[in-house]
DNA sequence: GATTGCTATGAAACCGGTTCCAGTCTATTT
DNA sequence: AAATAGACTGGAACCGGTTTCATAGCAATC
């Protein structure tokens, strides 16, 4: 009857991006307020004109535009998600935990990338601000405790992979204290002894509690930790690499050696074959991680396995329960020896 | 002079969200139309007022409403960027790099997953395009380019990481035959002649073209393949494992094996580790991609390396040229050949 | 039968920008 | 000096929803 429709029937290609709630409620005969309260479940609305309006949207294949709905409701149904995209498997598979954490969320994730850079992650997240976003989720990263603790009263905020002294309560990770202990505390039921150590990064909390966890196991053996037999490292294959040579160049010896994550364990793995030093014969090696590629080093990688997926996971559901005001207690995430091969027990 | 004003200036933590448009047009004793003409640049302002409007806008530290204007000129300033989430590290790094090449271009990407299903693709697909993305990256996967060409008379269309017949113009990509040949090449050229294939998922158009290259290769040597020596695989290391205990088991001998991708050498490696054999004196290795892991295989992994970061940053690039309607010819992403330690010159 | 209370619904205001249109002011042309 | 073109600028319409508010309709209450 209307213009519009008989050009809409011509052909259901020309509609294209035209159909808005007025044409819903013309074609519906009702007015746009019962289209949105349809569509929203604001109020109750009439079986015959719900019908009705389910139809015209249906016919018309009728999409609401995000951005009138985002202007006159004030949210985004979109959440940030601030990354570390310094391509380590570790904080990708987190991020692909959360998206997976999404699923059927109505919530579509923005992401934004970090680098470790502290100026660049508050710029980011300034970014996501901008956008409106209905959430935050943090995962990793440099930025300051108080910075994260003011953003927190500005919107819902969840932080992944890391904790914040003062926002325990949206801090979705796992002890990291504990994969150092659990890591050393195997080499030392292995009756290792002399346990080289190969540290993350410095100043990196994740690094330096995997060594606090490493320091914890060594006195309770009733050891006490030899400083030569540690190396400031960075996490990279490199870094595990140069531990080791450095290591055996200055003659110190030891027996086995965790690695501050997997990448290391493959640098010093590496650097170990080259020296024709035997894995797990001559030195034992542990990881910590369990990334893919671990279960595939030669010899197969003993490590400490993060579940870093489902902390993804919980960490979106976790912020979904947040906006929403809901409870959410998500699962513990332990960290899990995973024993295979690359560590022998000590035989002098 | 104005109630908000008075309030404002009682504490800057007051404002919080609530500048407006209007305000900065009554601080700067201008209209609303000259304050967004001065914000993008859409006419000359007077010099008085732009400066005046500038000021405003830094004191009250105004930040346009996103929604708004996405309403009144129909741009998001967003980009769509469908990834297939399943983990593997070179999918990730086109991401990264995709979200590099946005770096100061004022776009945000959002991220949907595919995962290489092909209804959960197009969903994706539905929901980036209800959100109004501006442009659309599609990375890998598995729909239809019937499909693509439908989405591609929406909005500007950008595939990265797939070739798509018909689609030439806006797929960045890197040959997978030449991958293929490159690596068989390599070992032909070191004279090796039984060369096993362990093919990627079946019917992946990259795991397909690799094996043409390869197949290429062994003809232009003057030889023929044999069918006993292709695996099929599916990209997994595990496949590689199984491949090299199939051909073990079942006594069919080979001198080198080239791998559909990294990870499946490191399986392949496995196997032969597990067996006693020795890489690269009794058999020989090739892989393809390049990822992270590879270069601290033992023996390093000889490969071919696919510029993935690069492909994602040039497929951003060409979407925001795309987007503006101008012309980026992306640099050439040739897979070059990273020679390690894992290939030896066969000498029977 | 008049009053009260509730439900369902439409009209209109509002969210915060962009952009068209018309009008003012100044500089240039004839 | 009058006419004309061009540069700026403000007012108002518009983008497409949500939500408040007022009212019509109807059943229950006294």
């Amino acid at each position: 009857m209307i213009n519009r429709e008989t050009h809409q029937s011509r052909s259901a290609e020309t509609v294209r991006d035209g159909v808005t709630i007025d044409d819903i409620a013309k074609r519906a005969n009702v007015s746009k307020s019962t289209v949105s309260r349809v569509l929203n479940g604001t109020a109750v609305v009439n079986e015959q004109k719900r019908s009705a309006v389910h139809q015209a949207i249906a016919e018309l294949d009728y999409k609401p535009n995000v951005f009138a709905q985002g202007l006159a409701s004030g949210k985004s149904m979109t959440l940030g998600i601030l990354t570390q995209n310094i391509g380590s498997p570790f904080y990708d598979t987190i991020a692909q935990g959360a998206i997976e954490g999404l699923a059927g969320s109505g919530y579509t994730p923005i992401f934004v990338d970090g680098r470790w850079e502290h100026a660049r992650e508050a710029a980011a997240i300034e970014t996501l601000i901008s956008r409106k976003v209905d959430g935050l989720l943090v995962v990793g990263g440099d930025i300051d405790a108080s910075e994260l603790q003011s953003y927190k009263t500005q919107l819902p905020l969840i932080v992944a992979a890391r904790d914040i002294e003062g926002l325990e309560e949206q801090c979705v990770s796992v002890n990291n204290k504990q994969i150092g202990y659990l890591a050393t505390k195997h080499l030392l039921e292995q009756r290792h002894t002399r346990i080289a150590f190969i540290h993350g990064i410095e100043g990196h909390p994740d690094a330096q509690n995997r060594f606090v966890g490493h320091v914890e196991a060594i006195q309770e053996a009733g050891l006490s930790l030899s400083y030569e037999l540690v190396y400031q490292g960075d996490f990279s294959g490199h870094a595990g690499l140069m531990a080791i040579n450095y290591f055996l160049d200055q003659g110190i010896c030891f027996s086995a050696i965790v690695a501050a994550n997997d990448m290391v364990a493959f640098g010093a793995r590496l650097a170990l074959y080259r020296r024709g030093i035997r894995v797990p014969d001559d030195v034992s090696i542990i990881g910590c991680d369990d990334q893919a590629e671990a279960a595939f080093m030669t010899p197969p990688l003993t490590t400490v396995r993060q579940p870093s997926y489902e902390m993804g996971v919980a960490a979106s559901k976790a912020l979904i329960a947040l906006i929403g005001k809901k409870n959410y207690k998500w699962p513990a995430l332990n960290p899990e020896l995973q024993i295979r091969e690359s560590v022998k027990r000590f035989t002098s």
